[in-house]
DNA sequence: TGGTGTCATAGGTTGAGGCTATAACTGATC
DNA sequence: GATCAGTTATAGCCTCAACCTATGACACCA
């Protein structure tokens, strides 16, 4: 469902957590690059959008109204993601030229990846990553080939001839609306899960593999997928409307568990654990700056 | 440190994830009740901003790119963070207008209640939620007068009169830039602390009084605030660039820590736990919505 | 071979948002 | 107390970004 019509814009949302991090509208106005009455014509008509007095204006300076502080920690929400988008979206463009290459899987790419980057290149704002997305087996072929520096990936098997590290732990979750039947289940069978249709994700078929080999560990073959989407909020919606469960990565689905919007299922007997894990080649050693960015991941 | 200039339009990211989701320029152009040719151009202008091909078009339709799934995801987080804070803000205008009337404390209201708002207003899209936010002493103050039907609060002790319920956990922690010398340490002392000038967040008091009275209780006093700041991002920034360390709801900077561009230091027997917990007056029977809306929480 | 869907281009119009210049006010300093 | 450096608001002008309608080119299905 798109974002209100009247939704601020980000660049106010922006300008506005300057304000109040700096007690002044012309600070703020400089610190953007915009000239005063620029920004305070904006941020009046955020006030004005939003429908709140948001700030206390004297010819002292500018402080938050108790409204106005609630919402800036609400709008430094979307801005950190948006500064994740940005640090992704630079180790995308640096392609071959980054000084540190990284090839990662899409479930890590998506979700753990944009987080390592911001805090990585606010230590080392000289040195660009290099970002590519790829399965995992074809990450394990540019480490061979010393195309990338370090690689990220999720099969479940070790990989011989590379160095690695587990970095995060993972698990494919059946999920289903909070409406569906399942829903209220404390236990459900995996014969049931084998024999309903799944919506599915199908980004990285990573997942869809790892579904497959754990359901034919237990002589049972996968639930053919009713729907194939290509985007998590996509399954959402269609997980919601549709009466269908999913099996998702829970990574891909954390933050809708814990709102209660989507509802975890246990599966009886059927846990699909996976390591995500950091692999570099022995033979080419560690660069520094890989070196730094593993030990911030902790 | 803002946003860069050319950074994505909200509506435009929003537009791509549509896209996405539904395969199509023109369907997803329809949905957000603009033109097709708008909407092409406005994605066209989106992949020269951000310097990559997200999008294959086809007379068939749209589908995206490696890059444009991975860039998806990223918008989503954008876009949740977006949606909460509209949850937020719809709530605030309600005031006294609303079928449900929350009073909540700054840390709960900042941290929590957008994620519990939004998918409230998924189930209950009718019914809409008034929010007021003060201190915790102010929000029982209107369960007793009637004009609020549930409260949020933060407060270390019990109150009497009101039924209540612990609904969340939380901690004040010191933090530190990853580069002080605090970082490396194990362990450092109360009276260290006790003897270091703080950068304060300061905005509900409780955290502040917190501290206080969990050092008093050692005999120790306070450390004077070298800074009062008024937004989360403020009080990073200090932290970075003052060398001075910041006591602050683990709540607050979940995210810095998990990142690793702020640093947990352990203070020696100083735990400061703090249960967050649901409050209201057992004389008015708590609403059904109110019920509701408890249960989603979990 | 229509018909219905897709997306792109062209041309014209409007309005939001920017800048400069100025005014009104506060608080500190001399 | 007067001046100076700081703050924010208003007025007027201008430009360019973004929208819409109309049209064209191509693909798929019946």
């Amino acid at each position: 469902m798109p974002l209100g019509p009247s939704f601020p814009d980000l660049a106010s949302l922006d300008l506005f957590v300057s304000v109040v991090e700096l007690g002044s509208v012309s600070a703020a106005a400089r610190v953007h690059g915009v000239a005063q009455p620029s920004a305070s014509s904006r941020l009046k008509h955020l006030e004005r959008q939003v429908g709140l007095q948001l700030l206390d204006r004297s010819p002292a300076g500018t402080t938050p109204t108790d409204a106005g502080i609630v919402f800036a920690g609400w709008a430094e929400q979307i801005l950190r993601a948006a500064h994740e988008l940005q640090a992704g979206l630079a180790a995308f463009r640096a392609e071959q030229h980054g000084r540190l290459r990284i090839a990662a899987s899409f479930t890590i790419a998506e979700y753990l990846l944009p987080q390592w980057l911001q805090s990585f290149s606010q230590e080392h704002p000289a040195d660009s990553v290099a970002l590519e997305v790829a399965n995992s087996a074809h990450v394990i072929e540019r480490l061979r080939a010393g195309d990338a520096d370090l690689g990220f990936i999720e099969t479940p098997s070790q990989v011989p001839d590379l160095s690695e590290r587990v970095v995060e732990h993972d698990q494919l979750v059946a999920v289903v609306a909070p409406g569906h039947p399942w829903a209220t289940r404390t236990l459900v069978p995996v014969e049931a899960l084998a024999a309903t249709p799944l919506v599915t994700r199908e980004a990285g078929s990573g997942t869809r593999e790892a579904l497959e080999s754990a359901l034919e560990a237990r002589g049972l073959t996968a639930p053919p997928a009713v729907l194939e989407l290509g985007s998590t909020s996509a399954v959402r919606s269609a997980v919601l409307l549709g009466n269908s469960p999913t099996v998702i990565s829970r990574l891909a689905v954390a933050d809708e568990l814990a709102a209660g919007s989507l509802v975890e299922v246990s599966i009886e007997g059927l846990a699909i654990d996976r390591d995500l894990r950091a692999v570099w080649a022995p033979g080419h050693p560690l660069p520094p700056l890989a070196t730094d960015l593993l030990a911030s991941i902790g």
